[in-house]
This record gives C-alpha cells, structure tokens and sequence, in this order.
DNA sequence: ACCGCGTCATGACAGCTGTCACCTCCAAGC
DNA sequence: GCTTGGAGGTGACAGCTGTCATGACGCGGT
C-alpha cells in the first residue's frame, strides 16, 4: 500500500461516530484521523490533519453538513465531501450535490458498502443513493421562495401568525400570504401540514 | 474467559448497526450474534440465538424498541434489554423502565462506554445516562390521558379538527375539548404547539 | 419601456380554532 | 352511597386562519 486515505469523521451522535471509526478502523487502506461533534469544526480539524475524505451528517450543531461541504470546496478543494444521513430526504441531496459533495448516502447503506463508497470518493468518482436519486427527480426542485421558506420554518413550532410576524420583522398580513403561497405550493390546506411537507422534501 | 456475552443489535439503520457492530466486536467478551432492522424480529431472533443481551434503538418499523423490551421481559426473562436511542426524551426513559429495560443510554454517550455498559446491564445491574436521569425529575409524569394523547399523535401531522374526528371516531366538539385540555396541560396556546411538546418530552 | 416575479402590505370575508359552561354516563375509590 | 375523574357530547363566542383582490416597489430580462 502506498498511503492510507486519510478520513474525518463528522456527526453529533458520539457513540455513531465512535462505531464508524471502529467499522472503517477495520480496512487497512483506510484511516480515521481526526472526529468532531459539530459542523463548525470540521475545517480546522481537516486542515490540520491532512484529510483526503470527510464523512458528514447533516444534522449537526453548529452548522450542518451541507454547509460544511461547501466550506470545503471553498477552501480545501483537494478534500472530499461524502454526506451521510439519516433523512433521506430529496432535496437534501440536491443541495448536498450543489455544495460541492461528492457522494451521498443514507444510514440505512449496508455497512459493507461503506468503506468502498468512501474509496470511489477519494478516486474523484460521485457516489449516489440510487433509491434517493430517483426520489429526487420525482420530487423535483425546491419551488418556495426564500422568504416562504423562512416563514414555514418559523412556522414549524406551531406558533401563531402574530408571533411569526414579530420574529421575521414582517406584518401579519404578509405572513399569512406567504403562508398562503406555502399551502398551495406543497398542495396541502394548513400551514402545519404544509411546514410538515416542506421538511419531508428537504425544502427547508 | 468462561463465556462472551452473547449480544444482539436492533436499530433501523443498517449502516448504525453494522458499525456498532465493528465496535462491540474488538471486545473480547463481547459477541455480537445477531442483527435485525425491525422490533418485531428481535423477540425471535433473541430466542434462536440464546442471547443474553438487547440493544434496542426505539425507533423501528415494526414495533418500537420500548414495547420490544415489553415482549422480552414477559418472554425471555434471561434477556436484559439496553435501551440506546437518539432522542433523550424523559418520557422515553420512564416508559422504557416501566417495560422492563435494565438500560437507558443516548447516542450521544462516549463509543468508549457503551461495551463496559453492556457488560452492566449482562451483570444485573441497572444502567441509567446520569443527565437525563436528571431530566425526567424534572419534567415529572406525563399528564395526558390516553385519548388526549391519542388526539394529539393524530393532530402531529397538521390536519383539521374535522379530519382528526373522523380518523379517531369522536364528535368535533370533543376532540376540540381534548386539544383544550392539551394545550392547558402542556402550558401551551397552540395545538401545534402542544403536540411539539408532548413529542419533545416522550409524552405521545 | 415593458413585463414578470418576488416582496411587502391592506382590507374583507367565510370558516376554523380555542375556550368555557354545562350536560350524561361509567368505573374506581373511600 | 357518595365522590372523583375520565370519556363523550352540545352550544355559544371571540379571535385566529386561509383566501382573495388589489396595490406598490424593486430587480432582472427583452
């Protein structure tokens, strides 16, 4: 063997993270160099420790994985991204895919698959859930604006209009249109139900 | 060494389990006999196997982890159930006890203590994650009776009184009167509100 | 210049929601 | 026997929600 590719290992979930490095620990090509618990962390850590390959959740204090992928590209271009989820959610591989990611899987991968996924990664080649492309073009893009998104994301809570209205520095009346152009655009009639739907698609 | 402790692992994700799996195998007292996907295998597998010990994620297809540890303490009393679930909800804890676990850890634990809690739990003794111990003192008992509960599990998913009233056989005016009594108990305004929290706390 | 689009806003209206008072029935506890 | 509490229900009322029409502004295309 030439060298080891080096990896980091990123998820809030410490006994996940630990487990991971005991399964890639197994492959003698591979070689687990550095692991955080949150999204802010991990470009310092990979800097300093030479990483070739980054294994990222998305749910992560901090900042998530998706933002963390597009970090990287900005400012380690010769490592790579593979994004691992529990949530196989369609628009978060888009997004993933648009951040610079090269690869994305959900936790639900067979664990043999993991060490070649991460290989492929490092050759340059994209690793994609299949199950979760397909989804995705099912699904298609993401059509809520920003600010409606950011209205329904607030909304999540179950807050009242007028609570939701304080919080985004909008008037009520606005939050309930946008909240109207929410309902209609996920095909749902409340806003809870709409907020809901948002989240299963990775919309917001 | 007279004999490994025989283990087997459930959680949903294939990729969690198998690398726990990777973890709990460099023990050397520790074996690792078999694997399932969903809680309503476990019971069986456990009797073929002769295991000695359960790790149960609560969230799977089938039948949660909390009633899987139900069904092994009536069935296969030998069996000592570990809880280890990702949310760290008090009344996932509490309920957890009520069904006969002899463990409750989040995944949030160090990786490095989970085979020396296996080996606890194998030992009769009770294993227990020392913050949210704390936690659910404080958050007290789960106040909602059972229809208030069942009420607000369907309410989760943002549907209209009416929809709600059909899906659980009650007048309008009476699940109205539930989502009141609800929204009191979880000192709340909102019905969406109310079912976040009593989901946050393990009550539904 | 013009159009389309997102954003922000107001006002009106029907319908839904949360609250409250009050009622019956039934099972458990004292 | 009486009380307590959950379940199920009705009716009324104020307030909130979702929809729609309409207007204004700015920005990027053509």
């Amino acid at each position: 063997m030439v060298s080891a590719i080096r990896l980091l290992l990123a998820d809030d979930q410490a006994l996940v993270r630990g487990a991971l490095a005991a399964l890639l620990g197994l492959e003698p090509d591979l070689d687990v160099v550095a692991e955080v618990g949150r999204g802010d962390e991990v470009l310092a850590a990979a800097r300093d420790h030479a990483v070739d390959v980054c294994l990222l959740d998305i749910e992560m204090p901090g900042l998530d994985g998706i933002g963390v992928a597009g970090h990287l590209r900005d400012e380690l271009p010769g490592c790579r991204s593979l994004v691992v989820t529990t949530f196989g959610r369609p628009g978060y591989l888009r997004r993933a895919l648009d951040a610079g990611a090269s690869g994305f899987l959900v936790k639900d991968t067979p664990a043999a698959e993991l060490a070649d996924a991460v290989r492929r990664v490092h050759a340059g080649l994209r690793v994609i859930d299949p199950a979760l492309a397909a989804e995705s073009l099912v699904t298609g893009t993401n059509p809520l604006s920003e600010r409606e998104a950011e209205v329904l994301r607030v909304a999540l809570d179950g807050a009242p209009v007028a609570v939701i209205a304080a919080r985004v520095h909008l008037s009520g009346g606005t939050v309930r249109n946008h909240l109207s152009a929410a309902i209609g655009k996920t095909g749902t009639t409340t806003r809870a139900e709409a907020a809901r739907v948002a989240v299963e698609r990775g919309w917001i």
